[in-house]
RNA sequence: GCGGGAAUAGCUCAGCGGUAGAGCGCCAGCCUUCCAAGCUGGGGGUCGCGGGUUCGAAUCCCGUUUCCCGCUCCA
């Protein structure tokens, strides 16, 4: 799967354009146009009803982006959400400064006639007792003073900019979640373990954004914050630690129920060396991007870091009571974090196919039901027929107080199948002549129409009365095509 | 930031000193009883932007911006 081909299909069909583009487009921000909204409500909105509302275990919470100054202070991320960079002059490779005194060196030797010896970090020469002051990676390049990152936002809280109104836009939605901790605990009296989940913005400035919506500098995520009472034990392992398997494991489960292949997914647990500040162990869920394996989402244990930093900072207390024990405890935190933009990528590459149907190309996105855009199509056969545009408008009316539901008349069937297959509508429903009848000929109508399924492309006859149920049944019940298809008479294709 | 590539119609691209083009798509009409059919007509581009060379620049030169691919980071 080709990223151009799919970036050209989102700004043809309007799913996702360049932000600005009219000024020449600013690069690492998109916008998402008239389907494109509605696939991403589609991901927020499955994936808050599957683990925040038909959970027991979850509430809701939508914190503010702009959040005191000293937030970000406790979380770590003013003084340690920076990646201060060097670079070669001579290879033009790229290092972070922190991490280049750990990378054995590559070092020519003059005392050795430029013999070449790799030495450990922060070892001398043996022959001339240097010490690394050239690029690591090919030993002959000078390395650039390292160049500050802080990849916060800035921002000024009220209309003068100074220095005391300095604020950030919030890097991630972790922390809303986190000084709002005993908010939620007072006002819902809950018990650990449970936890609160957010959708909304975060901003970072990347030093390299790109591959379309993969990494961009605005961004939403979906974060949960999961608390735990890392006393308790769970099948003789700590609770902590048991429950982050399951967290790994439902995290993967609820793409691959929305129609990502497991083949493209795939677990990445972090080195120790490579943890976050905050982590006691992350998992990511990579998925098979076109660029690479790369990132969906990470799920980490951040173990009572957080709570304890802003209890510090705050002068607050942020622990939990545990009645058993009769002590007050700090929970330690799972977060599954993922990236809307991300999951909708992943979503939209996994269900773009291109197939041969008698000798033309289709393009078609096989969307989960649930996330595609529009659910119906309501097309008439002719559009001369005053009868048939009436009737089907009336249920495109009817239709679209339930579900997503638009009206084409603007070609021959044919192309309007073709252009609901390539924004992955799963059902279409054509009237034609026989259901309205023809009052010339004196032919009464049967009042049924055609209802056509996006993959199989198959058609069967429903009676009108009978479509709300047939589409209630495919749509909000969960039932396959298969099963409700075989119901009634096959229509002619 | 560094290196490489690119920028012409909604999309894909041709044109490379002499009146801006093609295919597809889009819109309107005709036709059409179910999978991008056909016919007719139509809209749409100061050729990324600025400067220079020239009688004349989409085309040559300089600058600049943006995008794409690498190096690095994360959702």
């Amino acid at each position: 799967m080709n990223m151009d081909v799919l970036v050209s299909l989102c700004k043809r069909r309007g799913f996702i354009f360049q932000s600005s583009e009219i000024y020449g487009g600013t690069g690492s921000c998109w916008d998402y146009g008239p389907l494109g909204v509605e696939l991403k409500h589609n991901v927020k909105r499955v994936w808050w009803r599957d683990f925040v509302q038909r959970r027991a275990d979850m509430v809701g919470l939508d914190a503010s982006i702009l959040m005191h100054p000293t937030v970000w202070k406790a979380s770590g991320h003013v003084d340690s959400f920076t990646d201060p960079m060097v670079d070669c002059r001579e290879c033009k490779r790229r290092f972070r400064a922190d991490q280049v005194d750990d990378m054995p060196w590559v070092h020519y030797c003059e005392a050795t006639k430029g013999n070449k010896f790799t030495i450990a970090a922060g070892e001398p020469c043996k022959h001339c007792g240097a010490r690394r002051t050239l690029c690591p990676e090919c030993g002959k390049g000078q390395l650039t003073a390292p160049r500050q990152f802080n990849l916060m936002f800035k921002t000024f809280m009220g209309p003068v900019e100074e220095e005391a109104s300095l604020t950030y836009l919030r890097p991630e939605t972790a922390q809303g979640i986190f000084v709002n901790f005993d908010n939620v605990l007072q006002a819902t009296r809950r018990k650990l373990p449970f936890g609160i989940a957010q959708i909304g913005k975060a901003f970072r400035n990347e030093i390299t954004p790109g591959n379309f919506i993969f990494r961009t500098r605005e961004f939403e995520q979906m974060e949960i914050e999961y608390f735990v009472n890392p006393h308790d034990t769970i099948e003789g392992r700590p609770a902590d630690e048991y429950l982050h398997d399951v967290w790994i494991e439902q995290c993967k489960a609820w793409f691959t129920g929305y129609g990502v292949s497991s083949d493209h997914l795939r677990l990445h647990q972090h080195p120790d060396a490579e943890l976050a500040h905050y982590s006691k162990r992350t998992v990511d869920i990579l998925y098979q991007f076109p660029m690479g394996w790369s990132e969906l989402m990470g799920i980490a244990n951040r173990t009572d870091f957080d709570l304890k930093q802003h209890a510090k900072f705050s002068g607050k207390s942020l622990t939990w009571f545990d009645e058993e024990r009769k002590e007050h405890v700090v929970p330690f935190v799972l977060e599954p974090s993922a990236g809307v933009d991300r999951a909708l990528l992943a979503f939209l590459l996994d269900a773009y196919r291109e197939e041969e149907v008698r000798n033309e190309k289709r393009v078609v996105l096989r969307f989960h039901p649930e996330l595609a855009p529009v659910k119906i199509a309501v097309l008439p056969l002719l559009k001369k027929r005053s009868e048939i545009v009436a009737r089907g408008h009336e249920l495109r009316d009817r239709l679209a107080r339930r579900w997503t539901t638009v009206y084409d008349d603007t070609a021959a069937i044919g192309r309007l199948y073709r252009r609901q297959d390539e924004v992955g509508t799963p059902y279409c429903l054509t009237v034609d002549v026989k259901t309205v009848g023809d009052a010339e000929k004196g032919e009464a109508g049967d009042g049924k129409v055609t209802i056509r399924e996006r993959d199989s492309m198959e058609q069967i006859r429903v009676p009108i009365d009978a479509v709300d149920t047939v589409f209630g049944r495919l749509l909000d019940a969960g039932a396959s095509w298969a099963d409700v298809a075989r119901e009634f008479p096959r229509a002619e294709g």
